[in-house]
This record gives structure tokens, sequence and C-alpha cells, in this order.
DNA sequence: CTATAAAGTGCAAAATTAGGAACTTTAATG
DNA sequence: CATTAAAGTTCCTAATTTTGCACTTTATAG
């Protein structure tokens, strides 16, 4: 299955499935992962179904010990190169553009090799 | 550094400032990620802080093509050894533990190799 | 098959987030 | 160093989420 081709909800509801699936797979309940997390039961309930803060899905990725994982996904921001060249000494905190008319940030997502 | 040292909030600051980095690397501007994404410029602003609801951040993880990599994070659920071994047919939908006086939900997440 | 604990629903109140526009601050191009 | 567009802030309102409790449904151990 391609992630890429769902919607954001659908996205979010996969999200909310293997949350799940990796609490049974701990055998541990809604109400004991919440307690464990810190939060309401609810919230465990909604989170399965990928309705959830983003702060609370944290919580419970880390009462399930699944936090060290998040470092595969979002790899921790490397520098792109095109930059490291550009960037003298400073990093960069905004997008830029050529400066005439007005903008034209870089039209498509670069496909490809990973940006980084 | 160690996410699972850090506090919920503090993870999903975290993640927010990666998507961040993903963002000033594609070089596109709030304003752009926010139209291409389907949502507002302040879902991106507090994005970015962590502070969002979990379908908005798939929303923009799509919008930057980092969808994909949420494979590797929590990776589509297999079934756990200890279950395949019990489930006869179907798949386990709930937690379970003995019997006897209330509950002993598998005191403490299994570290050591992945439960799955 | 039965008993029972887990999971899911409903409701009202409280809290938080999201929308939108206007405005301020600041990075960084030229 | 000046200009200007990106990023961040503020304010008010609307929408949504979160809580907590009680209750219903259902998976599953025995």
């Amino acid at each position: 299955m391609q992630l890429s081709d769902l919607s954001p909800a659908a996205l979010a509801e996969e999200l909310g499935q293997r949350l799940k699936q990796a609490r049974l797979n701990a055998n541990i309940t809604q109400a004991e992962l919440a307690k464990r997390a810190g939060v309401s039961r609810k919230i465990v309930l909604s989170a399965e179904k990928g309705q959830v803060q983003l702060e609370n899905f944290a919580a419970l990725l880390l009462a399930l010990g699944l936090a060290e994982q998040l470092n595969n996904f979002i790899p921790k921001p490397q520098i792109s190169p095109i930059q490291l060249q550009k960037l003298q000494g400073k990093k960069r905190e905004r997008a830029s553009g050529s400066r005439a008319g007005s903008n034209q940030p870089s039209d498509a997502i670069d496909e490809g090799e990973p940006s980084w």
C-alpha cells in the first residue's frame, strides 16, 4: 500500500490503526495505556482512529516504547547540500526565492533523491 | 539524543522542528505549503511547534512528500509471535489477561527484541 | 455457554484549536 | 545597508477536541 496515495484523514487513520496494533502486541488495555501515558481513555480511543493532537499521540508512542522509531521516519533534519553551499556560517530560517516580481517557491517538491 | 527521554510535549515539538527543516530543505514558504496541503497558514505555523492535530500533520507530510517514510516508523503492524501461536484463524481485537481477581496487563512494556 | 473485563457510545461542560485578517518583526537578497 | 517578503503575533469568533461519568456492546477466557 502506498501511504502517499491516502488522503490526510486516511493517513491519520492508518497511523491510528498501527498504534492500536502496537498496543495489542504489547497486550495492554486502552485503560492501562491511558494511565501509563497520562491521558484519558478517550484519547486512546480516538487516537486509534487517528483523531488526536500530535502531543497526545506522542505521549502514547512514548508509553508504548515506540518513540525511538521516529528517528527513522522524520530523520533528524540534516541540512540539504544545496543549502550547505549557500549558507556561510548560519543556518537558513526562511524559505527564499528570487527577488523580482514576487514568488516562485520551488514549484514542485523535488522528487528523486531525498533532499537530505 | 534520545527521543524516548523527551516529554510528550517536547517530542511533539521535536517533530514539528523536523517538519520545518524538511520544508526549508524543499525551500517553500509556510504559505505555499499551507496552500499545497489544503490547510491554513496558521496550521503550518503551529504544526512546526508541535501543536497540531494528527490529521493536519499528515496533510503536511503528504504535501512535502514525506508520507512514505512513515512506514519506517510505525511499520505496518505485524502480528506478534506470541499472538500468532494463540490466535486460531481470527486476529486479536482486545487486550487480554488472566481471568482471576482482575488484571495484570503485562506490567512493563517488553523491552529487548521488538515485539514484532 | 457464561461471566466478565475490554472496547465503544452518548452527553454536557470545559478547554483547546482553527479560521481569518491586520499588523509587527526579522531574515536575507541584491 | 535598504528593501521586502517570510515568519511570527494578536484578537475575536467558530469549531473541534478533551474530560468524566454512566451505560451498552462484544470479545474471549475458562
